[in-house]
DNA sequence: TCTACGCTAGATAGAACGCTCTAGCGTATC
DNA sequence: GATACGCTAGAGCGTTCTATCTAGCGTAGA
């Protein structure tokens, strides 16, 4: 039952860290929510919060990572995956009241003047991101530089609409984006076909 | 000597939230910060830490739309204005060492779902952002709806590459999404002129 | 059956939090 | 010179925070 626990504290931490932000969670809301006593999780976190909250960033960040992958994998191509992943992440932060966009980006904005452990936990899970991505488009044809620039500018119009449509209570920000980046990428592919 | 010190509150507070955000600033912190006494604070602003909140969103929201028209207003036209835009961001984020970049974003996402007047504040500031630019792609030709989307996709894409490249020490994600914003904004006008 | 140890369990310490309170300073007005 | 009031000044309230500590449960191996 210990993973089990560890689990728990990890998955109510991911959900809380990405509502709340790091600083507004209180240890005590954590083990709350997960129904675990209070010394578990200095049993498995003895580093304190920042251990706790490096590692949730690594494990929300990854979750997050597959699911993108998933979604790019189910569609027939590059372009309609972009499409979709928007689609699917627009419709997400409605259903939830606009609070559950992206995993990380609230922590990673909090922590990264003030905790260096954390502050690359995100690096390396962005760092990840892009690499998924950039190997997608290299994958449609793209060279590797214009394959990274790419994907950062992607990702880059998924988490800033991320930021407004949250604080507007709206999906459109996340639907302009989607729009946006399917545009980007539909014209260098177009691009690379003139040749 | 009032204003002054009402003036001094906003701007540390200001500062202070940029970095490291709402919940991970104390009251204490700005009031030293800010060389002024902790009543002072209370006295300016009776409805504590969410009013002072909520007002410090609002100007420096405010004062970063200012740095932007500035910048906006001094280049010869809109492309090379966004070009200019991001530029400087990305200058002001490697000068403070990877700690100022967009004054709200952080304390937008915090709170976005836990006090609703400071979610306010930031909506509306955004909102302006979003008129602001879109009033100047107006003005270079772009019909309003589609000048509202370019609007939105290019803060979109500033904002999300604010949190890149705070988490990853390196100007680079601004750069590329200035790169990529100006390209959609060409494409557009490109495709105006065609007519 | 006994022992070891991973884990549960929660009381509690010590510091920091937001906020309130009273006292008094300084200036403008009569 | 007296009065009124905006503002300064900071002590201290109650609460909450992170973190530590000791005690005991439960299971696996000797």
């Amino acid at each position: 039952m210990a993973a089990d626990t560890k689990e728990r504290i990890l998955s109510a931490s991911g959900e809380l860290f990405r509502r709340q932000g790091y600083e507004g969670t209180g240890l005590k809301q954590i083990v709350t929510a997960a129904n675990v006593p209070f010394g578990s999780l200095y049993h498995f976190f003895p580093g304190g919060k920042e251990q706790l909250g490096a590692q949730a960033i690594r494990v929300s960040g990854g979750q997050f990572a597959q699911l993108g992958n998933a979604i790019l994998d189910a569609s027939p191509d590059i372009v309609s995956g972009v499409r979709d992943l928007f689609t699917g992440a627009a419709r997400t932060i409605e259903a939830s009241g606009y609070a559950d966009a992206c995993p990380i980006a609230t922590v990673a904005l909090e922590v990264s003047s003030s905790s260096e452990p954390m502050r690359q936990a995100a690096a390396e899970v962005f760092e990840g991101w892009f690499a998924d991505l950039q190997q997608r488009f290299v994958a449609a044809g793209i060279s590797p530089d214009r394959a990274r620039e790419l994907a950062v500018a992607t990702l880059s119009l998924l988490e800033g609409a991320f930021i407004f449509s949250r604080a507007t209570r709206s999906a459109q920000p996340v639907e302009i984006a989607g729009a946006g980046a399917v545009q980007m990428i539909e014209l260098e592919l177009g691009r690379l076909s003139e040749r």
